[in-house]
DNA sequence: ATCGAACTTTTTGATATCGAAATAATAACA
DNA sequence: TGTTATTATTTCGATATCAAAAAGTTCGAT
């Protein structure tokens, strides 16, 4: 157990899977980030050009939902996107508060040829786990994410 | 699996994990960011004074390495914290290179204050699984932080 | 038809985050 | 003892990220 930390034994098993948590994630990232699949673009950026790809035009409320950031900050993320001329906005017709976001052909075509390269090195970051231990993992994680236990309305 | 995308069922176990690990890891942190128990700390100024306090005065370099951040964004974060009084910096008399890092008092009631506020926080979020799958997630976790398979060097 | 609630995006201001280059100090070694 | 390599921190410029407030649009209910 890596902490320092006294408390109950329930307390510190969490504590030490919140760390392992963290760190993984973290390290995955940054491993996933200096990949050459990734070119010029971050995380967010890549997540926006795969969402559109797979989906289709999307407006940027839609698209913040897809990768879990802010409105705001979807903002900036297609501004920076726009800036080299990877998307396009474009007022939504049937309703004037939306913008749609297109992929331009060079954005469509930069995301379709990095896409196949991202999920190499992907499986190859899990590769240290067997098929089981992903599919487990992966069973563990999405109870994780989805924090049923939201009984603390303080 | 939650994915558009047609690969081999290894790459689509990989690329499906891959999300929900990073799902699982934003949403734990965003739900224990809004917490009380962060008061107005940020992640990564809460795990500066975390360190501190259960190990004592750090160069900056071994903050950053401790919390897997940069060196030039440990410069910014201690930045922070000296501001609001809770951190002070002192150059080492050893090594004129380094600089230690400190809690102040005020820095040091804070952090001892909200560390078992934090734990209770964690302790609930990780209540959705049971001790033995924590357990289990941890070992899967560790694997994949540590990432064994580096036969990459391109 | 209008008023107010709800929704989408932008702006603003603060913090985080990185890599690269600059600066300063120590260590290695010839 | 110099000279070079290494290490620690800072600065700079770019991007990310959020919450809160502002601005415009639509919708609902009268």
């Amino acid at each position: 157990m890596g902490t320092h930390f006294k408390g109950t034994q329930d307390q510190m098993i969490a504590l030490d899977t919140y760390i392992k948590l963290t760190r993984a994630s973290d390290s995955i990232q940054a491993r996933l980030s200096n990949a050459a699949s990734m070119q010029s673009l971050t995380i967010s950026q890549f997540g926006v050009l795969e969402a559109l790809m797979h989906l289709g035009p999307l407006s940027q409320n839609e698209l913040g939902t897809k990768i879990l950031k802010s409105n705001s900050n979807m903002t900036t993320v297609i501004d920076n996107l726009e800036k080299r001329n990877l998307v396009k906005r474009q007022r939504s017709i049937v309703d004037r508060r939306m913008i749609e976001v297109f992929l331009t052909p060079t954005g469509k075509d930069l995301i379709e040829g990095l896409f196949p390269h991202h999920v190499l090195a992907i499986q190859e970051q899990f590769s240290v786990l067997t098929t089981e231990e992903q599919i487990a993992l992966g069973d563990l994680l999405r109870k994780l994410g989805r924090g049923e236990n939201e009984q603390h309305k303080e």
